[in-house]
Order: structure tokens, then sequence, then C-alpha cells
DNA sequence: AACGTTTAAGCAAACGATTGCGTAAACGAT
DNA sequence: ATCGTTTACGCAATCGTTTGCTTAAACGTT
């Protein structure tokens, strides 16, 4: 490995200079300066980013800690982090969690020992208490598409009451009275947000809710299938159905017709995130958008400025959502 | 931040018994082990492993470049790499090349700078310049999913060739004997692997081919339903379409169902990859299953071994696919 | 000519771990 | 009592940078 020290020996200059020429952190005289550069180039010298980080302390690095990377969603999601993250000079650590609070501490603690310097956190569930440690030891902590409660921690998320509502609103304004809604996880804020702009809406247009045609569908395929099924079974089952995400729906769709129910003839779907698969599936998912690539923007942006502003008031992003009318209402 | 020095000023010892208690690398009495672990407990000591990688020269990191997490066949590769780098003890540092060969070369840098102890990539395209410079800087490789021609370097990727036969096979075993295909980029070859499948399947069953039936597709949704349509503008359409990716197959459905044709009555269609939403879409995609978390094992576990011994001769592992049938044909 | 000031660069100590070598104490053998 | 061995641990160098403190040389002022 060719160091800082072989540069500067062929250039017959200290270290010092040649740290000094590449950081631009002090005057170097010009013919120096392209003498280094030529070393540099003629040796293939690249700097040691561990020996730097060691010694700055600071590694350049965040750690991304989410239940599923194949969730598309949160693919999307990541693709912001990764993106904005590159741009700000920092590269992403991918940890995922499977979805268990287990793995979810051994990220945590594996991540603090590689000295990352801030995490972005998309919380398996909604427990607090290690997320709460990890921000009391210091470390910069960035909450996306969850609600920590009773936490001071940035965070930034969709406005899934908001969302809820929409979709809710546009079943009602195609005339729809019976409407079922697939939920995803009970224990999971940004679900049952979507769920109370549900009810929202549904009391904003004095349509009595009824419980039965609320499930739990834990945001998956396989159970906004099985959500499906068991709305349709109801002596007078829904018209239509806003599956709290659009992968449910998919599943939701795939129910209906497996009764033999077209949609949207003979029962409406809308879904939420708007994942890129959405508008090609059939039929076309009419669905609530998220700004994916945005909330992972943003949430690298707030993280960098906590990063370098430990004591900066916490702020929490709220982003709209947006209705995207295509074909299954 | 509380160092090894603290541990072992707390219990009364060198930093040196600290570390080899910890690493269980030479005898410690029984004692002064127990009190050592206690005192770490009541520090909340975690070890640097900064400081460790620059010293030990390994950094327990891989990297992996890819063209696009929020690509569903990707993402679910990529959990396979995450998980059995997790279980082997890596981490991943996750890159997004965009799919241009200039964020590759800069990923590529920024890794090497970070000194991870391997790279897990997926090619952009298949120009292999800067990955033979990358191997011979010393760097450990495993290539995923591409072929690179005249490369020395461990692989795993599906056979494809098998996989595009068995799509073609089954199709013309349905009956059908004007087939379409929708390829990816003509420069990959598990692209052009899966056309010559589709060629040999329909040479084995004696069905002359016919160029204005093959049209590239990118392996996008948009050009998947770009190229649908433009096969079924053609006098005499295809009754059949092997897509040579899931997305693009669903885009596919799109154009046809656009036209007015059904899947499977009007035209059947098959897919590649089998991504998760594959058996819940409508109609429940056919297609051929890529082994994906095997495969993003698999690619960690060469990686290792190659990281481990830099001269074991390489390997390149092709897995079986399978076709997986369900309703679109 | 003597002395301060500026300019351009080097010395050496960090950063926090690991590890080859050395050593004091205890023990056993003669 | 002497000497070799074993046992259980410490010393200090090292990994490759960065950076506070110095310093030699050049220059300007009186």
């Amino acid at each position: 490995m060719v160091t800082i020290r072989d540069v500067a020996r062929r250039v017959g200059v200290s270290p010092t200079t040649v740290s000094h020429v590449m950081n631009e952190t002090r005057f170097v005289s010009e013919e120096l300066r392209t003498r280094v550069y030529q070393a540099i180039g003629e040796l293939n010298y690249q700097p040691n980013a561990i020996a730097r980080s060691l010694r700055c302390k600071k590694t350049q690095n965040i750690g991304m800690i989410i239940p599923d990377i194949a969730y598309p969603f949160l693919a999307e999601v990541a693709r912001g982090v990764e993106d904005t993250g590159f741009k700000l000079g920092y590269n992403v650590i991918l940890c995922d969690s499977n979805g268990t609070l287990e793995r979810e501490t051994a990220c945590i603690d594996l991540l603090r020992e590689k000295q990352v310097d801030g995490i972005v956190f998309v919380a398996a569930g909604e427990s607090s208490r290690h997320v709460e440690t990890l921000i009391k030891q210091g470390m910069s902590v960035i909450v996306v598409d969850r609600e920590l409660p009773g936490l001071e921690v940035d965070s930034v998320l969709a406005d899934n009451l908001q969302g809820g509502y929409q979709a809710t609103e546009y079943l009602i304004q195609l005339g729809h009275r019976c409407i079922g809604c697939i939920t995803g996880p009970p224990d999971l804020s940004i679900s049952s947000q979507r769920v109370s702009g549900y009810r929202q809406a549904l009391e904003r247009y004095s349509i009595p809710l009824c419980d039965e045609l609320v499930v739990t569908g834990y945001f998956r395929h396989q159970e906004g299938y099985r959500a499906m099924r068991e709305l349709l079974t109801l002596d007078r089952h829904p018209t239509a159905v806003f599956a709290c995400n659009d992968i449910m729906a998919v599943g939701a769709i795939r129910a209906a017709k497996d009764k033999g129910l077209g949609v949207p003839e003979g029962i409406a779907i809308i879904g939420f995130d708007d994942i890129a698969l959405a508008s090609f599936i059939s039929p076309r998912l009419t669905t609530v958008a998220q700004p994916k690539h945005e909330m992972g923007a943003i949430a690298v942006e707030l993280l960098a400025e906590r990063i370098n502003d430990k004591s900066r008031p916490t702020k929490k992003v709220i982003l709209p959502t947006q209705l995207v009318v295509r074909e299954s209402c």
C-alpha cells in the first residue's frame, strides 16, 4: 500500500505538506503543489480514509437501518438516502433489521463500533427505548417514516392522516358509502394515522363507521389478500376498499378477482405509497403518493445538519401526500 | 469516548490485557477476565472498529455496487448479500451507481479509500476495464448477475440460457408458434443469454425465428410497455411473449390490455426473475425464477473466500432457474 | 547592521486499537 | 542454592493521517 509518506519521500517534502496540499488547508507554493500532485498520480496514491477517520473522529459514513430493503417503498426511500448521502459526502452502511428488535439492536451496536457519524432509522416497531439511549450517547439520528412518541428526535414522514383522508374522500366522492380499510400493523402510527384519516373522512361525510370494515393487514401482500377475502365474506361487503399500502392493494385486487369481482367494476380499491409498479399493474392502481425519494433526501439533509450541530432544536418535517387517480376506483 | 485505556485503568491492568480478554487471544486469569468484563459493562465500553481496522488492515466492510437498489430483483439480491454478510461478520456499504459508468468509477474510488475488504459488483454495463484494474490492485471482487468477458474474476449468476429456454419451451408446449421476445439491454449478456435460450428453444422445435419478433426493452417497465405495443402492431402479431424480466412483463401485460387483449386469453406472457409481486398481480405472472436471495448469499460467501485467500483459483457459479407456472400463459 | 515580521515548510504528538517481544514471579529439578 | 521453565502479564511500536507548535529563510524597516 502506498501511503502519504511514500508520496512525501518521492517529492522530498514532509507528509505534512502533502496532507496540506491534498486538503487545501494551508498555503503551499505552486511548485511544490504540482510536484505533489504529480507524485500522487505516478504512485496512484489514495488516502486511507480509515486513518483519517481515526484522527479526525469522523468517518463520513452513516448507517441506515431498515426493516426490509426489498420492500418497494423502502427501497425507493433508500435510493433517496444513498443519493443525497453521496452528494453530501457520506457513504451509507446498509443494515437490514429484518423487522426484529433483536437485529435492530445488533445493528445499532455494530454501527456504533464502526463509528458512523449518524444513523438513518426506519424502526421495526415503535419502541423507542434503544433509539433513546442511542441519542443519549450522543449519536445523531434521523427517524424516517415512523413516529417515536415522546422522543426528542429529528424525523421526516409523510402526512399519513391527510393521505388516508384523501384516499377515503375520493372513494366517497365516487359515490361509495360502504368503504373497507385494510390497515398496516396496529402498533405503527403511520398505519393508524392513515386509518384516522379514513375515519375522519367518513365522519366528515356523515357515513357511519363500522368496525368490521376495518381489518389489519400488516403491510404485506399476503395479508392484503387475506384481509380482502375477509372483507368479502361480510354480509354487506364494501363496494370500495382503502388499502394502507400498495402491495396490500395488489393482494386485495387479487383476492377480489379470485372471488369473481372485477376492479374497479365490482369493487374499487385504492392504495398508498405509489410504488413504481403501481402505474403498470392491471388495473393501474389509484393510490396516494408519498414523496419517497424526497423523504430519503430530506432525511440525510436533516441528519447532516444534526451531525454538524448537536444542539440545534429537533425538527419534524411532514411531507404532503398526493392523490394519484388511475384506474382501480 | 471511553477507550480501552479507560477500561484498563479502571481494572488496574494494561490495555494489552483488556485487548486479549476481549479477543480471547491469549490466556488471562479467570479473576482478571471477570473484572475486565465488569469494567467494560460499567463503562459501557465499545471497541473502536476504526482503530482496529487501521491496525489490522481490514475493516470487515464490503462494498456493494449496484445500478439501482429500487429495482426489485436487485433489492432481493441485496437482501441476500446483507443477510449473509451480517452472518459472516461483514457490514455492507451500499453504492448506487445509477447505472452509469461515471458513478461506478466514483464508487470504486470511494470504496477503495474506505478500505473495504471486498466488493460485490453488479456492473452497470459490461465494460470490465475498471473492474480489471480494481482486481489488479489487489481488491477482492465478486461479480454478480453479469458476465465480464475475458476477466478472471469470481462470479455468480443464474443460468440465463436455460431460463430463456425454459420460458420459450413452455410457451411452445402450450401450442404457441408465433412467440415474441422483449429483451433487456443488448449489451448485457444476461439478456442476450436469455434471448439465446429463446432462439434455441424455437430451433429445437423447428419454429422459424423471425427478427421482428424480438424487440429490446432495456429491463424497464416503460420499455416493456413500449415493446409490447410495437409487437402488437405487427401484421401477424405473436400469440405469446417472453419478457426478459418481470417488470417488463408487467408493462407488456398493461400494453396488451390497453389494446383490448386479455392475458392469457388474448396473448400469453411469461416473465423472468419471479419478483415478490409476481404471484399477486393480475393475472398471476408465470415466470422463470432466479434464486435471488441465494445469489446474494453465495456472492458474499465467495467473496469471503477470496478475501481469505487471494490466490485461490476463480470460481464461476451458475445457479439453475426454475419455471414457475401461474396464470399469465 | 540589527531586529521584527512574514513566508513556507517540518517535527512530533496525537487518534485507539493490536501484537512481537520482554520480564517478574513462581515453580520444579538437580 | 542455583538454574531453567512456565505462567501471567506489561512495554512500546505500529497502522496512516492530521495538526499545533516550531523554525529556517527571506524580507522590510530603521
